[in-house]
DNA sequence: ATTTAATGTTAACATTTGTTACGTAATGGT
DNA sequence: ACCATTACGTAACAAATGTTAACATTAAAT
């Protein structure tokens, strides 16, 4: 059991309430705003912040189990920018509770403590790692280096390649990616596909080729 | 006092040995690589990592006091990549601990605790924006942000602006900004020269006007 | 003082990416 | 079944950025 699946336990554990949502809702923060914490129980989710120039910037895709607030209460700066939670799964599960008391609880439990102290650090590894990958490669390059990211959490073995088992939208490429539009993202995954490096098999990105798709990633 | 220049005290108190850096020199990871925490006690210095490609990424400039070795340990990814510290003000001068000890120290006192705690928190929140920033611009948004995240730690106001007091070179730019070569740097401050943004005083870079600066960042 | 290396400047051209427009196919709600 | 919505595909053109090269200027090393 890892420490996350260990926190999951610990609040059913408590009776600590859930919520769940239908893919593509958001989790708004409707009255608990400030002062609750989400705990991401199944499914997956993704984040993202709306710029002031309407544009959206995908943070991440988050995967039971992973805590939410977390992340969210860092990312808002100030201004605190709207911070969205939108299911990516049929339907995502939700621990809901109290701020004040989560950190009770972490503070009385010395494994939930350093769980905690180890999430900041995972996620500062994988924000310095995605900053790399977007700041030095051009738009192909980032692509390439995002899908690659996605394939530890969601990526599973076929005969023909990795298949990227979650529904990723060209849009939602360009989210990622800090592409502008849609077009410019069909226009690199069009060039992939004719190369062979990657298919698109009922909706989902098959890569068929792994090491020509890193070798196109600059770093 | 703030927790970090506390950090420095308590460290000044228990003895623990200091070297100096001249300016443009690396501090080098010699034999202590593995067992040793460094902290930067004065002075300014640029963290950056080799990419296979040859191409240098800066990750920032870190001034004193701060713990360097706590970004490079997570930094280097798997294989580790070379992590480079080079002295950016005449001179630096670091603190020099074995890890065992640093730690040691850290556990045993509450309120150095709390600052190590928050160290990845602030790190975080630090790396997540330069990745919106980097992303979600074009290379002359990402200049002009970058530009401005130099100012809470190196802007002195002055009658014609904000004087950014550090040395920066376009191809240092270029590292933070994933610009590939110091040509288009160039083409991009001297455009931004040209609409009276900015100006340069002695080697070093003038906000004339901080507004119209921001305005060409995306976010 | 002289030499060497680092940095800035400019320009021409290639490549990548953005922008806009229009069309098709699939999906979901009523 | 119908309509509205969402997503994908394509293309022409504009704008940004990369690439290379040549040369000027400045800082560092000897």
């Amino acid at each position: 059991m890892t420490d996350a699946e260990y926190l999951l336990s610990f609040l059913q554990e408590k009776k600590v309430p859930t919520i769940t949502k239908k893919r593509h809702k958001y989790l708004a923060y409707q009255g608990c705003e400030q002062t609750c914490t989400y705990v991401l129980a199944e499914g997956v989710v993704k984040t993202s912040v709306i710029l002031r120039t309407g544009r959206e910037f995908n943070i991440a895709y988050l995967k039971a189990p992973d805590i939410i607030s977390l992340l969210r209460d860092e990312v808002s700066h100030n201004p605190p920018a709207p911070f969205n939670i939108r299911v990516e799964t049929q339907s995502a599960t939700f621990y809901q509770v109290e701020r004040v008391v989560f950190w009770k609880y972490i503070n009385q439990n010395a494994r939930l403590q350093s769980y905690v102290k180890d999430y900041y650090r995972r996620k500062l590894i994988e924000s310095i790692y995605q900053q790399q990958l977007m700041t030095t490669n051009g738009k192909r390059g980032a692509v390439c280096g995002f899908l690659t990211t996605l394939i530890d959490n969601f990526g599973t073995d076929t005969p023909d390649g990795i298949l990227l088992n979650l529904s990723v939208t060209n849009e939602d490429i360009a989210g990622f990616c800090g592409i502008s539009t849609r077009n410019s993202v069909n226009r690199i995954m069009h060039d992939l596909k004719d190369q062979g490096i990657l298919d698109i098999r009922h909706k989902r990105i098959l890569i068929r080729d792994l090491s020509r798709l890193t070798d196109l990633i600059g770093e």
